[in-house]
DNA sequence: GCGAATATATCCGTAACAGATATATCTGTT
DNA sequence: AACAGATATATCTGTTACGGATATATTCGC
């Protein structure tokens, strides 16, 4: 999609497997599998983003500096060596930010043309309960 | 993206640029370069739908029957013979509805990881901050 | 020690996107 | 009445993202 970046602080859209992803390192230092599923969780299991999709997407993400390899490795004793750990740089941030508000402003275009119900209590995690 | 959709109602999830004609559509009748200027005007100028993807993706969602042509016409005196007006099928209706919803819900995220700030004054159409 | 789950990685076919290009009509101005 | 510019639709095509399949190795539970 095509957008307006012509003044300098503008991001471009994110495509949403990006957007995916980097709203999962949003909160915390993730390895790519954990990303994986927290996106699995964040939408109720409703997407499930395939190896392909996610590796290929950090790959990316990785060259356009929105998210960096941390050697920070948790607890030793919990530790598991194959994990690769991510997370945000301030591009990264940035662009999250930008795009999370860009989901917002259609959700409340939506709810203007009666699509949907109000705001907040929406979002369950878990399923049922 | 991949999805679960073994469960019978189960949409899969909507391209953005599928999303935004059909979005443009939930209110209203429109014609195709009607749908690039709400879409524009809905996210205050900052996604612009090039006449590739809006035809490409009008052209995809009649093969699906999401939208249909309608053979109203408005008013013969404000009419344009070249206009072709779209609408929503039962099918795009339901759509675009589980698809705003997904936005709204990834909204909820984002606001639960403290990326951005409560829901309502967010929609003006003017700019960010 | 075995199988299942965890974890990462690449390959490649398919589809979506998006700019360029083309064409025609409508509207307002002079 | 001619002209410019906006309106309106349509196609073509290169590039990119997606996503299932496949591969491989490690860790965990039993």
């Amino acid at each position: 999609m095509a957008t307006s970046h012509t003044e300098p602080g503008e991001l471009p859209p994110l495509t949403p497997a990006v957007f995916h992803v980097l709203l999962a390192l949003a909160d915390s230092e993730r390895h790519g599998y954990a990303i994986m599923q927290e996106v699995a969780e964040s939408t109720g299991g409703r997407i499930k983003m395939g190896p392909g999709t996610l590796y290929g997407t950090i790959k990316r993400l990785l060259q356009v500096r929105m998210i960096e390899e941390s050697d920070e490795r948790p607890d030793p004793e919990l530790d598991d060596e194959r994990r690769r750990y991510y997370r945000l740089t301030a591009l990264g941030q940035r662009a999250v930010r930008a795009e999370a508000l860009r989901y917002a402003e259609m959700a409340e275009v939506a709810r203007r043309k009666r699509l949907i119900g109000k705001p907040a209590r929406a979002a369950q995690v878990g399923g049922v309960l």
